[in-house]
DNA sequence: GTCTATACCCGGATAGAC
DNA sequence: GTCTATCCGGGTATAGAC
């Protein structure tokens, strides 16, 4: 589940985060892994069942990293529009995880229990405890950071005033 | 580009649509589209360069129906609330290639010619003219859209309520 | 226990024969 | 225009060396 991982198990998910950093979702591949540990691909199998669960541990690792953000922010005046922040910064800095953690259905049973629960709490909280409201922000946030890694808005366009614009619309 | 394409090249393209709507994106293989044809793989490639190409065909088929769909939406009322509706039915009827059309990088050169800009152009004059408005509108949608086809909402969410809190913090 | 070699099946794509 | 044969690169199961 993410957390109890040996020596060995923590390379692994360690190369494979190089890896995705760097070099994108597509040479996310067992054999490039182990490559990078000087090992086989089939060798992997003896650490982890498949590649999910790797992956599943960087998705866990990701959702640590992006609470510790949101704890960060929640002591600012205005924390609606820091955790907003944070979470743009976030997928910006790490645009490969970010686009892991997010497009694809959640296989929560693999994942370090509660870390997602951890990370949306904050966002709750931010949102003065309103659900609704707390869903909305985080779809128009998904929504914005998505479509900006994937260069889905036009060249020209002022991202940073359509931020603001919803922020603002969303400010509990 | 999606518009002149020879009756062998629509059969393709409707094949294509057929194994995408009824058995997913990884259904979505030349060996499977070929299969429902009765011809071999490679004979597609007589018929487009690339399996990118017959994706941007769907894609382009795609926002030529949505953009109808927005068209009906402009005669109401409300035309915020009716095209985040269309935009929202639209996605679920057709789930698979909505995520085709949307999470990825946007092939715009092998495109249909103006199939996007026709779509975009109805969002922003439903939101009063204002780009930046409009944009953070099309962010919220899909987050909301993405998200709930992904399953990624907790079970017991009011997505209905979250929608309609959206729209009525960002309507014009 | 840990790793390797091997192999299977799937994918996209190309070359060349008919 | 379609075929067969083939290549390369994926995930992954199995068998066996150390």
């Amino acid at each position: 589940m993410g957390t109890d991982l040996s020596p060995r198990g923590r390379e692994i998910v360690a190369a494979a985060a190089d890896l995705l950093e760097g070099e994108g979702a597509q040479a996310l591949s067992m054999r490039r892994i182990a490559e990078r540990l000087g090992m086989r691909a089939p060798s992997l199998y003896r650490h982890f069942p498949d590649k999910r669960s790797i992956e599943a541990a960087l998705v866990s690792q990701g959702f640590r990293d992006l609470a510790a953000r949101f704890a960060q922010a929640s002591g600012d005046g205005d924390p609606a529009a820091a955790i907003a922040r944070e979470y743009r910064a976030f997928a910006h800095a790490r645009p490969h995880l970010y686009r892991l953690m997010t497009t694809r259905p959640l296989d929560r049973g693999a994942l370090a229990p509660g870390v997602e629960d951890a990370a949306a709490a904050h966002v709750v909280r931010a949102f003065g405890g309103d659900a609704d409201l707390a869903r909305a922000a985080w779809a128009f946030a998904h929504g914005m950071t998505i479509l900006e890694i994937d260069g889905r808005f036009p060249p020209g366009a002022d991202l940073d005033a359509a931020w603001r614009r919803g922020i603002e619309a969303l400010r509990p």
